[in-house]
RNA sequence: GGCCCGGUGGCUCAGCUGGUUAGAGCGCCGCCCUGUCACGGCGGAGGUCGAGGGUUCGAACCCCUUCCGGGUCGCCA
């Protein structure tokens, strides 16, 4: 039976009340995580988001009719004590913050009852997802996640209070905007007043950001929600949140002086994490080549080496054939694994093919020197020792090679090293390695367009030196683009903007798009660029990945408070739905109307 | 869309080569217990083995289909 408060108030959270309060008296209220009547005596742990506090109740101090309540007491029913703080007459609890004191009840209220909670509540919880989804504001009362969630609490107003003291004004920006063809696929909001006309629900506030810049804001930042209508990963969610920024007259060193100024600030007030300024840049040339991905992971070695000039003149039809059609032949060092039994290299062979590789090469060197290797036999003897030799291969060492086009190349060795490092434990969560990726590709090749394509957007600056070759060579210039990346997961990652007309031009000529198209599509932008443009870069992070690092998490659904299954369904309110007919015909009947005249 | 992993009392799991009544721990319910905090003691309830179909004398187990969840490739300017 659910009484009132009328009449308490609340004095302290449970951890709030320590040693120093011994004496007075408290009212405190919250869920019951726990209640052990000993008969006679009743300890209940008492919880709220900033932890335990034990309650004791006995018949002399708290009366008949209390104690007979406090009987009752189950899990997660939420009450008011009020009582004593005392130091504790037991042992003291080292686990928890409130271990030495408790609260000697003098009244209780049961505030509301609760049943049984389909699974327990409670911090490192075995339960499987799907349920915890279910009951999401159950799992949400987990310490855990109440941790994250203030985390991500304490990094928006942290971030907030730094921009403000940079200059940054917060400005929000529409989520119903226009839809644009290039990039990930746009949620779609149909319009009741236009029909057949639709909104679309922003990928990033890009095209805002950059007008907030021609209206003279200068510094702009926004902590905004993006939805991109992709298939979903651990780190990816139909909706999410940029901590977004834009500032004007600067380059690219301002925006990374001032963002590696956030992230210390960031890491250090919030997990107590120094970054060391400044912080590490790589070329994006440099990453592909050392460690076969743009967004590398430092935390470990086991770096790719380039064997194709010590290959290209070997009989191994694998490493010829790739070194003929223009690609290569690279390795990876799986220092001290020569031992790996034949049936671990298979999965990593097989785990190569998931990422288009036909196969994966290997030596593996005993600790007594001798080899087993899958192509030892298409090899002359000294071809081996040249190849080890150029591998630092060493006795107990186990050498993978891949061989194709280098971009597969890249990828699949890429992705290689890090299953290793993953197998081996080299990821340690507790370690946090920065790198700047800088200079990307300005265009990427889309073989099925059958055209180039921005690889970050197209208003990305090309770098000075390369715009020489944008229409000579589109593929070869560099752009003033720059990624954050954390321990292998890009956390953030903006540009400079093309602010002249000619260049703009040149870039869409690249991108085969013509100028009437360009206008048709981003119009609104390219005339603000006739009235005055200043030169202006931005950068945007994904806050709920920067969370899930800070947090140690695996999943951005640990830090989002109601995430997105899978199938992009939310498993706890059931969206998406059919919606009412009514509310249908309201947004479609003419169109159905217009198509049904059509026909006649 | 492809590939991989999982689904067995409320929760987490075990369940052998297909063999009798499907088990354990925790939780839950009842009684007892005045210093517990992974409380303890005694007793008890609770299972369409995700669903459908098939093979078989016999299916949690094998086969097919399907649903749900996770990982990943494609995709994500």
């Amino acid at each position: 039976m659910a009484e009132s408060m009328k009449g308490l108030k609340r004095s302290h959270r449970c951890t709030e009340v320590s040693n120093q309060l011994v004496g007075s008296e408290v009212t405190v209220m919250g869920w019951v995580q726990k209640s052990r009547n000993k008969g006679g005596i009743i300890f209940t742990d008492l919880r709220d988001r900033s932890g335990i506090l034990q309650i004791i109740f006995e018949e002399a101090n708290v009366g008949a009719d209390a104690y007979a309540k406090a009987e009752k007491l189950r899990s997660e029913f939420v009450i008011a004590v009020t009582g004593k703080v005392a130091k504790r007459g037991g042992a003291v609890n080292e686990n928890l913050k409130t271990g030495d004191i408790e609260i000697i009840a003098s009244d209780i209220r049961v505030l509301s009852e609760s049943e049984v909670p389909p699974f327990p509540i409670e911090e490192n919880s075995k339960t499987k997802e799907e349920l915890r989804l279910k009951y999401r504001y159950l799992d949400l009362r987990r310490p855990d996640l109440q941790k994250n969630l203030m985390m991500r609490s304490q990094v928006a107003t942290l971030t907030r209070t730094f921009l403000a003291e940079e200059g940054f004004v917060e400005i929000e920006t529409p989520t119903l905007c226009k839809s644009t063809p290039e990039g990930a696929r746009d949620y779609l909001v149909p319009s009741r007043v236009h029909p057949g006309n639709f909104y679309a629900l922003p990928q990033s506030p890009q095209i805002y950001k950059q007008l907030l810049m021609c209206s003279g804001y200068d510094r702009y930042f926004q902590i905004a929600r993006c939805y991109r209508d992709e298939d979903l990963r651990a780190d990816r969610q139909p909706e999410f949140t940029q901590i977004d920024m834009e500032l004007s007259f600067v380059d690219v060193d301002d925006v990374i002086d001032v963002n590696e100024r956030l992230l210390a600030k960031l890491f250090k007030d919030t997990i107590g994490v120094d970054v060391e300024l400044p912080i590490q840049r790589m070329t994006y040339k440099e990453a592909m080549d050392r460690f076969g991905s743009d967004k590398p992971d430092l935390r470990f070695g086991m770096e790719l080496c380039d064997v194709t000039d010590v290959v290209k003149d070997c009989e191994f039809v694998v490493f010829k054939g790739a070194i003929e059609n223009g690609g290569s032949v690279r390795g990876i060092n799986a220092k001290g694994q020569g031992a790996m039994p034949r049936k671990k290299i298979d999965a990593l062979v097989d785990f190569a093919k998931g990422y288009g590789a036909k196969g994966l090469a290997y030596i593996a060197i005993g600790e007594d020197g001798t080899i087993k290797s899958s192509f030892a036999k298409f090899m002359k003897d000294e071809e081996m020792t040249a190849l080890i030799k150029a591998m630092e291969g060493e006795n107990g060492d186990l050498l993978l090679f891949a061989a194709d086009k280098t971009k597969l190349v890249y990828d699949v060795l890429g992705a290689l090293r890090v299953e290793l490092a993953n197998q081996l434990g080299l990821l340690d969560k507790n370690v946090y390695k920065f790198v700047w990726i800088t200079e990307f590709p300005l265009l990427e090749w889309n073989e099925d367009m059958n055209r180039f394509q921005a690889m970050h957007h197209p208003f990305t600056m090309p770098m000075e030196e390369d715009l020489e070759y944008i229409d000579t060579d589109p593929g070869k210039v560099r752009a003033k683009a720059y990624d954050i990346v954390l321990n292998g997961t890009e956390i953030g990652g903006g540009s400079v903007r093309i602010h002249q007309n000619d260049i703009q031009e040149k870039m869409f000529k690249a991108l085969g798009f013509s100028m009437d198209a360009a206008y048709e599509q981003f119009g609104f932008l390219l005339n603000a660029f006739k009235y005055g443009v200043p030169p202006h870069a931005g950068l945007a992070y994904g806050l709920d990945r920067l969370i899930m690092l800070m947090a140690k998490e695996d999943s951005i659904r640990d830090v989002i408070a109601f995430p997105k299954v899978k199938d992009a369904s939310c498993l706890m309110s059931d969206a998406p739905n059919v919606v009412d007919p009514k509310q249908l015909e309201e947004l479609f009947l003419d169109i159905v109307k217009a198509q049904a005249d059509t026909e006649e």
